[in-house]
DNA sequence: CTCCCAACCGTAGATTGGAA
DNA sequence: TTCCAATCTACGGTTGGGAG
């Protein structure tokens, strides 16, 4: 392939001679019959009759592929009013004209044509898969959602706050489905952690908000009381590394994880949920995660202790689900 | 203005080459 | 061999600047 003063990557020769003046206009190559004649070893009669069968056989349009710019010539001063062809055209002669540089064309061409239709397949296929899969996770958060409301565990501002995180999910999934119809781009979040949660860290955090909670009376003395180092186990494994590589890399999935073992796992003798909450806000924090670029929290509280008992209420089946629930709405 | 010329486009008819 | 599409040759037409 040839790159030519245009920018534009049209073919090469088996000489390597293939020399193009190319006229960018609306990022495509414009050519007189002359110069198609020229890229492809022929005459330019042959061009025209060839273009006048196209255009009859309503292949292409000539409004479309042809039109009128003024340019001058190299050994002239004035203007010249000519046809000029783009590359459609161009690339509808190449498949007709019957010469040695035309069938060079023709065998890059449909090469080209092949990766493209490959590529493309192999895009999209993974694009589809990927928005199947969180449809599916959309339809078993709503399935949760109902089971947790029937069994009547969750107060009104509770089930406003996940009635909101279904909402979140669901715009995720909408997002994600604009994306393969290419309307927008969203980046994929992998924030990398800044600051690790550490046990000494966790243990004082969790004494300080023990303490505000005693002072309001909405907690005992068993509050937050520690089993078997449950805490210490957990924050150990989401740190663990293999090889020198974290095994949750992003702050999403670690929050996600964080949020999910400390609830489910039940580290402490009692406030499980709201320790897991807190720790969940607080390693958020620490790693200037936890606003949106409006200075918003990205989940609110409402949405935060819904979260929290829709994840106590999971199947431990679901833990995957729960946890990309989590990741998804960071 | 008309005429000439350069550079282009279009096509009729002859020729060529490959397939049946 | 015949047939047909692609190609070539030759020629006429168009456009627009410049000379007279």
């Amino acid at each position: 392939m040839e790159t030519n003063k245009g920018e534009i990557i049209i073919y090469r020769a088996k000489n390597g001679q293939t020399k193009l003046e190319v006229n960018l206009r609306d990022e495509t190559v414009w050519l007189t019959q002359e110069h198609i004649a020229k890229l492809f070893g022929t005459k330019r009669p042959a061009i025209t009759k060839h273009l006048n069968n196209i255009y009859k056989s309503a292949e292409l349009s000539e409004n479309s592929t042809c039109s009128i710019l003024e340019h001058i010539p190299p050994s002239s001063k004035r203007f010249y009013q000519t046809k000029y062809y783009n590359l459609d055209a161009i690339i509808s002669v190449g498949y007709r004209i019957n010469s040695q540089r035309a069938t060079q064309f023709r065998i890059w061409a449909t090469k080209t044509l092949h990766d493209h239709l490959i590529k493309g397949y192999t895009i999209n296929e993974k694009r589809l898969k990927q928005r199947d899969m969180k449809l599916q996770e959309l339809e078993q958060v709503i399935k949760l959602f109902r089971d947790t409301k029937e069994s009547r565990l969750l107060s009104q501002s509770e089930a406003d706050g996940l009635l909101q995180v279904i909402t979140d999910y669901a715009n995720s999934w909408i997002l994600l489905q604009k994306y393969d119809e290419e309307k927008i781009s969203i980046k994929k979040k992998t924030a990398k952690e800044k600051s690790i949660l550490d046990y000494t860290k966790a243990k004082d955090a969790i004494s300080q908000l023990k303490n505000n909670l005693l002072k309001k009376k909405e907690a005992t003395e068993i509050f937050g009381q520690e089993r078997n180092h449950g805490l210490e186990a957990i924050l150990g494994n989401l740190n663990q590394s293999f090889g020198g590589k974290a095994l949750y890399p992003s702050i999403e999935q670690k929050a996600a994880h964080l949020l999910y073992f400390v609830i489910k796992d039940h580290p402490f003798v009692d406030g499980n949920k709201r320790v897991g909450s807190f720790l969940f806000i607080a390693y958020l924090a620490q790693n200037k995660y936890l606003l949106n670029k409006n200075g918003e929290k990205k989940i609110n509280d409402n949405a935060l202790v819904a979260l929290a008992l829709l994840v106590a209420q999971s199947h431990p089946k679901e833990k995957e689900l729960m946890v990309a629930l989590v990741t998804n709405l960071l």
